[in-house]
DNA sequence: AAAACAATTAGGAATCGTTACGATTTATTG
DNA sequence: CAATAAATCGTAACGATTCCTAATTGTTTT
């Protein structure tokens, strides 16, 4: 997924552009990583500092409905990333520190669809592996090492 | 896992007993699905009409701590169930409507503990199916025979 | 380019789940 | 049965999200 790429299938649904929609794209285009919504405010409110907690909530979703971001649940928070450029369902290793993500390929659901159903309709699933990245990994252990 | 046990457990770790302690138990002893804080509060007020908030917080919360109870995330909410009695690591099958869980022995870590590492420290994983059971299904097609 | 229209927004209030608090009650121990 | 620490109530506070209305803005039509 890309700005322009976004922005295009925005007017074909029919919505309107405002600057505030781009800087918001713009926001997911350089960071590659999962963001609240908070952050998402925070870092548009330095351009545009009367913008509502509603447009971004309410930009966010539809967004989200349009399968431009994807959203996920982490520690109670919704959090959003710009869809993964593979259209290939897959699934993601998440750091909870920065939220940045790497995507893996094999998904849990092709060896057990066979095995489930017995009556169970399935109807979504949830695979995510949580950790700490390389990076985030060493920026701690220097802060220790100042302590 | 049951509520002797569990009541044992409490005990050993310097916990007092109380009549509202041994219901919740109980509770989950009856209900072998997940519940919403507010579904265990509902419940204990038809005995316990003052029962507050934060009572039912701070002992889902201990519970979960000894292991006694699990928990998690869904759709926003925490949700809580008795332990399984398989001690194994394992992973559910959950109905959205009641609650209702089935246990699924694999663990799609197993197959990718070897390829993930590259740096990044896995502290947790979450996998989980959603759907609706057969009974849940059975009584939706009725509600909707009778519109 | 101006008017008309519908979509978008700001600002704040409302809601929901959860946590925090001080005062009171209760279970446990000796 | 008295002393003590834990548990509880009732309510207030909190953070994330949603909802609301009047004002604004992007788009379409003329």
């Amino acid at each position: 997924m890309n700005v322009t790429k976004a922005l295009n299938i925005m007017k074909e649904q029919g919505f309107k552009y405002t600057a505030k929609r781009e800087e918001l794209l713009q926001l997911f285009s350089d960071e590659k990583r999962y963001l609240t919504a908070k952050e998402v405010l925070n870092s548009l409110q330095k351009n545009y500092p009367g913008m509502s907690v509603d447009t971004v909530y309410r930009n966010l979703a539809i967004f989200e409905e349009m399968d431009i971001l994807e959203m996920t649940e982490l520690e109670g928070e919704m959090h959003f990333r710009f869809s993964c450029s593979t259209t290939a369902h897959h699934h993601h290793l998440i750091c909870l520190e920065c939220g940045k993500t790497r995507e893996i390929e094999t998904c849990p659901m092709d060896w057990l669809n066979e095995n489930v159903d017995g009556g169970f309709e399935v109807t979504g699933h949830k695979f995510e592996i949580y950790g700490m990245c390389a990076e985030c990994k060493r920026t701690k252990q220097k802060e220790a090492a100042h302590v």
